[in-house]
DNA sequence: TATGAATGAGAGTTCATTCAT
DNA sequence: AATGAATGAACTCTCATTCAT
């Protein structure tokens, strides 16, 4: 009561830690349409206990993107410190994909239901490094001169897919394409598609909107 | 009754039709999570009728990409016809891209859930005409010597990824990556990892038989 | 297909009716509170069939109204009919009074959860006959000069109330009080507070909505 | 510990305040259906609190109720003390009724939910000071003949009722129908039924108690 | 003793699938 | 053979009540 916000009892933090680590879990191997019940029983709780410290299926799904959102933020900071802008480019690449591509529930999350809000916030916060990042690699001649900074992400995207085709066999398979990619950044052939602008990237997160919404409200 | 086995009235293979076009429809809409209520009035007809020629959902969702495939069947036999192999390579790829960017049911039938039977025959079906393709591709020199036949597949997964990212704004964007992803095959930096073996492959398709069960149930 | 608004089957016909009975009875025994399950079982059906029949338990609620109030309708067209104005009057206060005392799910419909569309339905119908009755008693001296048409409908509610303190015994307590309501409109002593203006009737049902938007998402 | 039954320490007992005053204003409100929950945290307190002073919602709903008795009886003695009976009755109606409208809990409490065996203490020690001021005021020649003690209760509970139909708008309206309710006891039509007995008052409290162990379990 | 986290039964609602018409 | 009504399990979420801190 008398610190901000109010510090949860030790067992309760104890809870929620299962919770969040229970939900990635279960959602990294069936994905979100696992159910809240799964959930708290696989973290040894009822389902009660899981809306006390999550409002709803969503907003624990947000908590595990919230994770991997600092871990993200940690990955674009340290790229941007790197002197050298391609090290750090394909540091942030092979690290975000290297994230994502063991835990399919962090795959959905990030891909599929976007909380536009916080999707909003997340974007602001790497364009600017990202776009910082791929200035300063094209102006050393490491990239070409046509690629953008979204197109970073969907790079990273495509990487992570290759974990959904194998699933949990090969479960680094992704890194044999890596240097493919990082290549046709570097210096393949001209793309005869404009990347993606930031303000499409922005509209696209609104296209998510509705699945958010269903999700939020059922199943 | 003459017949052997009967071959379906002529309104049969109409509704037949007409069920799969809707599935088609309704699914590319909305994915898979659609309710076979919708399909079924999507083809004006009601839903025991959708029962009488599918067992189930998924067995709908089968015939959806029986139809699929059937189209991969002929891009890959005009893409070994084809008397460059470079050009019936790049035909394959851009082909398979372009049927599945358009339509998010496919690619969550063709991703998610997997028959592993069908699969399989699938798998057999193709793999000889794209080894065949590749082979051809590399001693015309314009594949690297490391491509392997199953690569293929797998770079037309990483292509459609796009399409899952974007939504419907830019539905045109994965061509922006097809370039990028031939140059790759052609002459990009050595791959450190090696491609996933066809017995690897075979292995990671019975990764899914859970999922498929759980659709089969339920959801 | 054919007919306008499909014409139910004949055993869903019997059954929508059954779901109002038993929605009717069991209701009238434990209000509102009541779940759809124990409808639905009470009416020999799964829950299942009465979501088909009900888009939820609100629309259920609504549907006895509907009933109810096609009742109404008739008795205050027919109290209009009466030639004597205080013998119509008489007969309206009665039947409605007499329609509810028996049912408490039907008093917890009228009386707590107004659709508040409906209800301004109601009002505009009933206002108009409730008025030209009140008015020609009053021209005919069966009425004091201050009554106003919104008093007979509190009358009637206060009259229904006597059926929640005496639950089933006494069913017909109300009848007691109803000559001294009467009797009140009729010569009672001046009242020092003015009726209630339809203007406010109409805010109060808004008042509901609230209750109304509650019932309609959770229990 | 020298105390017979240690007389509750002084925080405990203003506790126990704290949570009947947030119960009532709480239950006002929103009615029994607010939670325990909502109770406690208007009161400052934790749940388990409010569950260390009351067994369960019931038995607060109860401690409300007790203190409303507490008033009653306070009101039916200065009724009795009143030298004249009929403005004593008067004042007995006109002081409950006007408790009650403002308080939609405490009709609730009072209406719904009876324990049946403290409803009978209300009673017999109301049932006396009653039946004192009725037959005091037969006497006098204020109240007709025919009026019963479990008149007064049943007129008092009509009034209240109007506060349930208008909700917050006119929360005073039910002071329209007072003059009406007082001179049908004084000069009003004769009643064809039969007051209450006091016998089939007791039933008729009976028939509540299904309600009540409802609400002790659950809602 | 006070707190609030944990529990789990129960309510509303959906939908794949079955079956009577 | 076609229809759509019926079913019931499963899911999300709430809240009275218990219990560890």
């Amino acid at each position: 009561m008398t610190e901000a916000s109010r510090p949860l009892r030790k067992d309760a933090v104890r809870n929620r830690a299962l919770l969040v680590q229970a939900a990635r879990d279960v959602f990294a191997e069936r994905g979100l349409e696992a159910s809240m019940d799964d959930v708290a029983h696989r973290a040894g709780l009822g389902v009660g206990t899981a809306y006390r410290h999550f409002a709803n299926k969503y907003e624990l799904a947000l908590a595990i993107l919230a994770e991997a959102i600092e871990r993200v933020y940690q990955l674009v900071d340290d790229a941007v410190a790197n002197p050298d802008p391609w090290a750090g480019l394909v540091s942030f690449v092979e690290g975000t994909a290297e994230m994502q591509s063991a835990d399919r529930g962090l795959r959905e999350v990030l891909m599929g239901v976007h909380d536009a809000e916080q999707m909003e916030q997340v974007h602001d916060r790497l364009s600017g490094p990202l776009r910082e990042l791929v200035d300063r690699a094209k102006a050393a001649g490491a990239v070409r001169a046509d690629v953008e900074s979204t197109d970073i992400g969907i790079v990273v995207t495509m990487l992570c897919t290759v974990a959904d085709v194998t699933g949990d066999a090969s479960s680094d398979l992704w890194r044999r394409y890596l240097p493919m990619m990082l290549d046709g950044l570097r210096q393949g052939a001209e793309p005869s598609v404009p990347a993606l602008s930031e303000d499409m990237l922005r509209k696209s997160m609104s296209t998510h909107k509705q699945r958010l919404a269903r999700l939020s409200q059922r199943g």
